[in-house]
DNA sequence: AGACAATACATGTTCTAACACCAATCGAGT
DNA sequence: ACTCGATTGGTGTTAGAACATGTATTGTCT
């Protein structure tokens, strides 16, 4: 360990173990709070931030689709219980599934006009969102601050990412 | 709106809405990914992230004690359930309760000797967990980050806010 | 061909987060 | 003293996350 890793400033010593947990806890703590604001708005069309995202994800590869946990895999954050998260997509009619005939095993989710309908609806609402949390940010600070995210997660991100999502 | 906010890269235009909501996906992705280290050693106790920071709360004001609503305000996250989470805590002798002759409302929550040799055993594991997510970065870029986090949150903290915590 | 492991989902179960509502207590104003 | 609203926690209920396990299907190996 490097010297420089013990001789924390005393500011930040005081109220945490490490500076990487201070680092930590305060990443915590900002996506808590901005997670609030979408948290608002989806509850408004009973989404869930995942149900969106999975929802976006569909609309990205349509009229193509994907398997139910290849789904779970590409989202923005993990999604252990996929197939009763598409159960209610599905209830409210805003993907479809298709087992395939050549392997019978593999579901085949693909999104739905109105799915597409309701992420059009929410389009305008989730960039207000997003501009309220973080527009007061500068272009440099953003970048800035991916640029680190990015490193945080170097270790991290299994050799077979899909993220940042190229599709 | 600034003129450049609409000149936005074509690599990050095209999967996203806006370098806002770049942003905020980058940043729920890095936190869901470092939380997985977390949830898995204090998986090992029986003990959620939440629970984990209460009790360092409270230790951090023993002997004193602190109301249960207080509480959930002054968490890295909020806390919306404070009574069941300390009625988990309180059944395992980690935490106990104390209600206020001068003021029969209020719910003095303080941490026992039990609830202070847990948090002592867990010092090592914890900080080696915060070595594993973030270990890899170096002092100026975590210090770095947590400039960026606080720019991020500065206009969602509400002015009586606790964070940092300064006890 | 038959056995067996691997794959891709589905289901059962438990625990907790979130929201709304309820109960007790206090304080201010009349 | 009395009423009424505000404060502080508790409770009821529902929905979702997480983990383990079960089921159908496929490919592989002998």
């Amino acid at each position: 360990m490097s010297p420089s890793r013990s001789a924390q400033s005393a500011s930040s010593q005081r109220r945490f173990d490490s500076v990487e947990q201070a680092a930590y806890l305060n990443l915590w703590r900002t996506y808590d709070l901005l997670k609030a604001y979408e948290d608002r708005l989806f509850g408004e069309h009973d989404l869930s931030a995942q149900q969106y995202n999975t929802l976006r994800l569909l609309r990205a590869v349509h009229p193509g689709r994907v398997p139910t946990l290849e789904l779970g895999t590409r989202l923005v954050s993990r999604a252990p219980d996929m197939t009763r998260l598409l159960d209610r997509l599905e209830a409210r009619g805003l993907i479809d599934r298709e087992r395939l005939s050549e392997n019978r095993r593999v579901v085949q989710i693909g999104i739905t006009p109105a799915g597409v309908a309701l992420l059009d609806a929410l389009a305008a609402p989730v960039r207000e969102c997003h501009a309220q949390q973080l527009g007061h940010m500068t272009p440099r600070e953003l970048s800035s601050l991916n640029k680190l995210l990015n490193r945080c997660r170097e270790p991290h991100e299994r050799p077979d990412s899909h993220w940042p999502p190229t599709t």
